[in-house]
RNA sequence: GUGGGUAUAGCUCAGCUGGUAGAGCGCUGCGUUGUGGUCGCAGAUGUCGCGGGUUCGAGUCCCGUUACUCACCCCA
């Protein structure tokens, strides 16, 4: 078989790549569970209608088919996810008689999206999900607690470079749009496009507003003075009210953003932050309030890592609608593009932190013994394939990173060297004990403080 | 979906106006005969993405094709 090329957009981590991986999705579900989030996990298809509807066509979905499928013209069909969030909600009105509301869960699961691929870009890939539902109505400080759900999980990923997470209010855009004396489909329109403020130079963004939106040069001005706004506390508030715009709905979203930055802020530091950034909408889809999105310092190239917000309508089984609120971490976008890049890795690449030397083939069920002993007190290690040369052996271990070497003498006693400084001590299989940074492998970063890229 | 770029050793790449393929790193062995890493010496490795064409002769030029890749669109 010829060797097969890597298939675009499907990637595969290394072992030691992996194991960062891991590490992530455990810290995330720790996090979550601390939290209190139950975990789900939803099957990998849906029907089609239910991945469409909302006219939604712009994601591109996997559809599934049989190979020996005759007639597949009267089946409805059926397709991979696109993300977590549909299927959520999907399983909400399936299960709703069954679960307690406000239900909040986690998920992590692959997600596939037939998009040409990109850095940080995939058609298969891995999102962390954290939605609370509740059944008719779902307060606001919901909206709060995933927002800090959220900032917590990533500042417990301490080896990842700093990050920023943007929040803003649909109630507050919209409002102010309205206060303007924008109405109808104007609303979104002139929202889309300011939305495309980080791409383009606002005088094009300005420009596109009078003849696409059709609003006046004053409307126009006012909301780019709009989406110029940011602040990491809550005088945004008096800068919007500054533009001398008043509307109820602006209000309300003005309160909600306010009061969730407030909330937020005890909560950052230096290398995870939050700040309210009004040019922030996030394309048209489902989200009624708030809006969040995050940039990694160093990558924002990347676009957001971490993107979600309130959705009031998303699920309804025509009596009862579920009101919820999400955020999504795009766990691929993050790790492959940085363990890809070579700054985020695992010092080793196998869990073995002791390889047990072969003297002779004679002589490896003493190896073994030795090796059944330290797993026996939770010590990963693995016995030499061959009894090949000392040298060969050592460096065996080396070239996967595991650190420690076992000899076993003939007269039945053992000595352990540490192959990184050399060091080589007498050690009993039944209470020699690694030190605790060496048990399990650690994760390792070329991040500095600077910045990188 | 639209528009560019690239494809040569395990990896990163060089290879001029056509003349039977190279470097660095890595790998194997030896120096060092059962304790690695440094150093020195020696060695192995290619359907030049695939198919066709031009030519005495194609890695090189032409056409096609596939894959990868970058940007746009969109998004995690």
């Amino acid at each position: 078989m010829a060797k097969p090329t890597p298939l675009s957009g499907f990637p595969e981590l290394l072992p030691a790549q992996r194991y960062v991986e891991q590490q992530v999705v455990a810290t995330l579900a720790r996090t979550f569970e601390l939290h209190g989030f139950a975990n789900v996990e939803t099957r990998a298809v849906e029907p089609l209608d239910q991945l469409l509807r909302k006219g939604d066509t712009s994601k591109e979905v996997y559809v599934l088919r049989r190979l020996q499928e005759d007639d597949s013209s009267k089946d409805k069909g059926i397709g991979l996810h696109f993300d977590l969030t549909v299927p959520f909600a999907r399983f909400v009105l399936e299960n709703a008689g069954k679960l307690e509301f406000p239900f909040r869960r986690y998920q992590i699961q692959k997600v596939w999206r037939g998009e040409r691929p990109q850095e940080g870009r995939f058609r298969e890939f891995t999102q962390a999900d954290i939605d609370i539902v509740g059944r008719d109505t779902l307060p606001f400080h919901h909206d709060v607690e995933v927002a800090r759900v959220m900032l917590e999980a990533l500042g417990r990923l301490d080896f990842l470079p700093g990050f920023r997470l943007q929040v803003n209010n649909r109630k507050l855009i919209q409002g102010f749009y309205a206060g303007l004396g924008v109405t109808g489909e104007g609303i979104d329109e002139v929202m889309r496009l300011v939305d495309k403020l980080d791409k383009l130079p606002a005088e094009k963004v300005r420009e596109l507003l009078l003849t696409e939106a059709g609003v006046s040069e004053d409307q126009a001005d006012k909301a780019l003075a709009l989406a110029t706004i940011r602040a990491s506390d809550d005088s945004f508030v008096k800068q919007v009210r500054d533009l001398g715009v008043s509307h109820e709905l602006l209000d309300e979203g003005l309160d909600e953003l306010a009061t969730l930055v407030r909330a937020c802020a005890p909560l950052t530091t230096e290398r995870t932050r939050i700040e309210a950034d009004l040019s922030i909408a996030r394309g048209l889809d489902y989200y009624t309030g708030t809006v969040f999105e995050t940039r990694l310092d160093g990558y924002e190239s990347l676009g957001s890592i971490c993107s979600g917000g309130r959705y009031d309508a998303l699920a309804s089984d025509g009596r009862t609608t579920y009101p919820g609120v999400g955020i999504s971490l795009g766990l691929s976008r993050l790790l492959v593009t940085l363990v890809q890049r070579g700054v985020l890795t695992a010092d080793r690449s196998v869990p073995s932190v002791v390889l047990v030397a072969v003297t002779d083939e004679e002589s490896r069920a003493e190896a073994d013994a030795i090796a059944t002993a330290l797993r026996a007190r939770e010590i990963p290690c693995e016995v030499a394939p061959t009894a090949a040369k000392f040298g060969k052996q050592i460096r065996h271990a080396e070239r996967r990173g595991i650190p420690y070497v076992w000899f076993r003498q003939d007269d039945g006693t053992s000595e352990v060297k540490d192959i990184r400084s050399g060091n080589q001590v007498a050690a009993d299989p039944a209470t020699w004990q690694p030190p605790n940074e060496d048990l399990r492998p650690q994760v390792v970063t070329t991040i500095d403080e600077g910045e990188s890229k």
